[in-house]
DNA sequence: GTCTATAAAGTGATAGAC
DNA sequence: GTCTATCACTTTATAGAC
């Protein structure tokens, strides 16, 4: 995963990937059918990684929406649950560990081949699903594809500090992402959602 | 460009760049020293290109807005002149001719090289500048820091649609991106803007 | 199941003809 | 300025020893 996050599907050779796990570039063959099956490997074990973290979050957030529903503060329960998420996701694009995996999925968008549909299957989908929850109970006067939509711009305000990592430390002047600055995207983040939301 | 988009610095061979360019493999050394030469060459390409397409844009807004400055709904002016700005990223990022160079500037996001410094000194950097002159405007009792940081959480909503395309496309139900479906992208995003500038 | 050795194809760069 | 031909090297895959 490191090995091809860092160099890509083509730069990374066969020889660097079994170097990185201590074993003999043949071993590859042996295991996975070749180059192409390792990389299908890597991806079957992102997705399921994934699938159980989001899976955890979603459960937790569905079992509470219930409860949630009935309470007279509905509302401010549901934006929070929202945040929680937010921060969340936010967390994970700032954190350098998130590197290696991030350009992989960013490369399958560009161009996916049958590995886009582990990631989307197991966790993406599942993700976009649980906010689009969230938004609709929130919004409920607004039609389906709408509140889809309202997801899709809350997800690229936490995609960009991946996507465009270096353009934006470059901008706010900043070599990394510190705790402060962190908590500075959490609350800026945060407050567009709650104002995006309220219209 | 589209040779390396398509298929990145690795994966594009020599011989791929020549045959798309309708010449002989030697002629990559004879003109650019090299592969690496030529890549640098498209984004001196691009750089360029932006450039200009940016600083038409930033001159006619500038221009624009010492006579805003004065008038008594400057606020409107600002958030109108924003709003064309996102409607112009989001017709660029949906657009599939943006395709080949978009997927090079991702690249180059994730791990800069020299081509990188080409891009945010001639374009990128321009543009998160203007957009952070009209936010300081419209907010101008925010610090500077606040306000750079608004302006990414804009730039990730537009940017989403080209970083993270596949995902959008299955999670909207969408194949591509039809007239109404940009249309709809605007108005979201242009509400988006409008609401959490207001705060 | 892991290794060495090697086959077969592809890579970027470049010398030299025209 | 463009071509062919070729060099030196790296690539993935795999046969065969252990």
């Amino acid at each position: 995963m490191e090995v091809f996050g860092r160099e890509g599907f083509h730069a990374a050779s066969t020889r660097s990937l079994s170097d990185a796990a201590g074993v003999n570039q043949a071993a590859i063959g042996f295991h996975f059918r070749g180059k192409e099956g390792l990389y299908l490997a890597v991806f079957e074990h992102i997705a399921e990684r994934m699938r159980a973290r989001v899976g955890l979050i979603a459960a937790e957030l569905v079992s509470g929406l219930s409860a949630a529903d009935a309470a007279p503060n509905a509302p401010d329960l549901y934006l929070e649950a929202l945040g929680r998420l937010t921060d969340t996701m936010i967390e994970i694009m700032t954190h350098s560990e998130s590197e290696p995996w991030a350009r992989l999925i960013l490369q399958e968008q560009q161009s996916p081949t049958p590995a886009f549909d582990l990631l989307f299957d197991n966790f993406m989908g599942r993700l976009l699903g649980v906010m689009t929850m969230l938004v609709s109970r929130l919004r409920p006067e607004r039609d389906e594809a709408t509140n889809k939509l309202a997801v899709v711009t809350i997800l690229g305000q936490v995609l960009a500090f991946r996507a465009a990592r270096a353009g934006i430390q470059r901008h706010m002047g900043w070599s990394d992402f510190k705790t402060e600055d962190i908590a500075s995207i959490k609350a800026m983040v945060r407050a567009n959602v709650a104002a995006q939301i309220r219209g």
